[in-house]
DNA sequence: CCGATACGGAACGGAACCGTATCGGAATCC
DNA sequence: GGATTCCGATACGGTTCCGTTCCGTATCGG
């Protein structure tokens, strides 16, 4: 494999001297860990080993950025997910529609990896913050917005309960495409609109 | 340790000659595998040498009833759950309120559990089944039955996706119980009230 | 060009765990 | 009482992984 030009991995350091740290190998070994969970391997069965082969990088590659698999994995956490989808401003139903339709569909992979994480969510408090403020809080700070549209514009009722609504609208879709916990639901072809409309009939104004 | 009189563990297999097995040993290992767990313990990361310790048993008296770790969470996994709760047949609204005022609040342990082992239920087909027959699916027939009633009686509108609404009414609860999905509901009070309202106003006859 | 650092790769000692075997003792049936 | 099976405990060889250290090479700044 050919070096080609290369980013500094951290620019915070002030390395001056010697060979920069390849941010090729930076990445690969953050996609390998995504790869390996994807395919089965549990968060704590992951192994440096495995991570360190599948990235085609030394083991002391991945040590001399992380001090070990916690620092390595919650850095992966936060790479996972990107920017939530944004509303486009039509109708309040045509937006959570907009917004709820991509749950768990936009990135296939997010889906697989996100079962295998809720261990370390549960138990560590700081994997609980990283994941909230990574990756679940920005998405209902989106949905929250459209929401508050709604209540100045008269669609949905003054004294409605924001953080209840989100939750409403979104817990079923979640759960169903991240561990169908109800397989019935696969037959239901227009679920997202059945929800929307559901809570919407219910938060009327 | 005194043993005391003990049941046939396995009333099926026909073992007429020598000390049967101690059903004392059966269930302290099954409850040394939930106690685990509920401590952090990775499914995966489950050592069987572990659980043996914990459980005051030798390894061989582990592998004398199972044939591996497989067969032995799965075993755990049914125990972990009871019955469902029951409706008491007052209104729809009534009974929707109590049996969900008790997702995850009857058995604090399965709380802790259920996370843990979702990466098995996501990756296993065997795990996901008993998960399904032995967990979910008897609750969501309970609240079907419920439903079901409120249709007849007209409360609940006739052409009602049953299974849409089941989910619209449990997810929430069991995101927010199992993975504290959205922080802000704990200061919810009346969160179960608030989402039977909703719904049950979404889909009123 | 030279010093410094990173690279992929291989090897290391140590630790944990697997599944099996064996021990002396205990419980039960015939 | 004798045969049989299970009990908890311990030891075993084999495997996997950890985190570190060492190669020879590659890539940067000065």
């Amino acid at each position: 494999m050919t070096e080609l030009a290369e980013l500094p991995a951290t620019p915070g350091a002030a390395r001056t001297q010697g060979r920069p740290r390849s941010s090729r190998a930076h990445e690969a070994i953050l996609e390998a860990v995504l790869d390996l969970i994807e395919e089965g391997t549990t968060v704590e069965a992951l192994s440096m080993e495995a991570i360190a082969a599948r990235a085609g990088v030394g083991k002391a590659t991945i040590y001399r950025r992380w001090a070990g698999k916690d620092e390595l994995l919650l850095e992966t956490l936060v790479k996972l997910k990107g920017p939530p989808t944004q509303p486009v401003g039509d109708s309040v139903r045509a937006d959570l529609i907009r917004l709820l339709s991509v749950v768990g569909q936009k990135d296939q992979r997010a889906v697989r990896v996100m079962p295998c994480l809720m261990p370390e969510v549960s138990r560590s408090p700081e994997a609980y913050r990283i994941w909230q403020e990574a990756i679940t809080e920005p998405r209902r700070e989106v949905m929250r917005e459209v929401l508050r549209r709604g209540v100045t514009t008269g669609e949905l009722r003054a004294d409605l309960d924001i953080e209840v609504t989100v939750s409403m609208l979104i817990s079923p879709l979640l759960l169903h495409r991240m561990v169908r916990w109800n397989p019935r639901l696969d037959e239901v072809d227009d679920l997202t609109e059945q929800i929307v409309d559901v809570v919407l009939r219910g938060v009327a104004g």
